[in-house]
DNA sequence: GCGAGGCCGCGTACGCCGTACGCATCGACG
DNA sequence: CGTCGATGCGTACGGCGTACGCGGCCTCGC
């Protein structure tokens, strides 16, 4: 019964601990097989005694999506004099990558870039700063970059939400788009009918190529916006 | 003991009677407190019955967001010359509107205008449609209202997740970007600093502007696309 | 008029969940 | 060596989704 026994290595309960356990768990089986009662087992540990290191499940959830954010970082400290448009890229690209390897944390209610603790706020004062090239003002800047992450944000939750919906009941799956493009059509679209007809459609239903194709337009607009006052 | 001695009506219970319950449940209380058995108890009725007209209660939230999805629907009746920026317009405003009323939709897996059955492959054929005017082939406009959709989804889910975040835990609020804006400074974002200077910057705190910003972001892309492709 | 059969509401029960509470143990320190 | 705070844990409570089977009612064929 000495502290030793019962877990493996015997070493103590840390909060840091817990939550990478958590996360272990969350991204094997999903969010919706992440409980107190299944991280504790996987520690070799008793329920309650996650409970002298966190506050409640909601604070896990909490602490599990800084730690991913910090696992995530942007090239803050880097000097090298990037443009607006690199930024961008890079800000999608890690974030993306994010959200592929964890889906849970679309849903685990703010996602690490929206929770504004130090962190997030390093990186978004590095990404809006990118947007002063294009001669707006701070606040229009910080607008882009905030609509940049509210779009990923966007394209991962749907991402996520159609693979919830099939990973947890493969039998129903009338995807109506899919349908239309695979020329199982309704013909209740009179315009989409003819998505069958070309291959490029499949474009519409890969969630990168949309999240791409979005950033495209964001990019354009910043542009057009840039232009309009006065570059 | 009569069948009609239970209820209060003593009407049958139907899939629409167990669905609008539901919904009720959602609006007043959250989704977080919407059980099978708060549901039956409203309808003054046995938990188990719903099941004869549910599957699971996956099931009944899917119905519950498909029922929303049929509450908001697009003018795709009106035979009017709409243009692209008009349809943009109305979409982005019903959907908002939608989110705002029912906010649980954001978070029930899949929303509504994603869910792609019968009903919202009218509202995408409608709304795609409209692009065709901008000189794009139609997979680009179908993309195009899907990046839209995507777009409010994704506002939304910030929006609703900091509605969630402040309802349940309302001792918990340190909001970074607000505290910048308000001038707490933490002097670790050496440019947002500068945000306490302005009261424009209360813009980037409020959900829809932020909508709006990356609407008309978006729709200057589609333009500069439409341009691009020999307008 | 009446029996049969199907539909439907319901009660019970099982195995999960988050977590309040109090006890037992242990290391550090005087 | 005595004390005390920190820490791990066992028990228990209320709530969840839902499998299963019973009993009462409505309908239909005769």
């Amino acid at each position: 019964m000495a502290p030793a026994d019962r877990g493996s290595a015997g070493l103590r309960l840390t909060l840091e601990a817990i939550v990478d356990a958590a996360i272990a768990v969350a991204d094997r089986d999903g969010i919706g097989a992440l409980s107190m009662r299944r991280i504790a087992d996987d520690l070799g540990v008793g329920a309650m005694s996650l409970y002298r290191h966190v506050d409640d499940k909601d604070a896990l959830l909490q602490e599990m999506s800084e730690e991913i954010g910090r696992r995530f970082p942007y090239p803050v400290t880097d000097t090298r004099p990037w443009t607006w448009r690199e930024r961008v890229q890079v800000v999608v690209d890690i974030d993306w990558e994010l959200y592929q390897r964890h889906p849970w944390v679309v849903l685990a209610y703010s996602s690490p870039r929206h929770s504004f603790g130090d962190e997030s706020l390093r990186c978004l004062d590095w990404f809006a700063a990118g947007f002063l090239d294009l001669g707006v003002d701070l606040v229009e800047a910080t607008g882009m970059a905030l609509t940049v992450w509210s779009h990923v944000h966007g394209v991962a939750l749907v991402a996520v939400s159609d693979d919830l919906l099939r990973a947890e009941k493969p039998s129903e799956g009338p995807d109506g788009l899919a349908d239309l493009i695979g020329g199982r059509s309704k013909d209740l679209a009179p315009h989409l009918s003819a998505l069958s007809q070309t291959t490029a459609a499949a474009r519409l239903v890969d969630p990168r190529a949309r999240l791409d194709d979005g950033i495209a337009y964001l990019c354009d607009g910043f542009e057009a916006r840039g232009h309009a006052n006065g570059d």
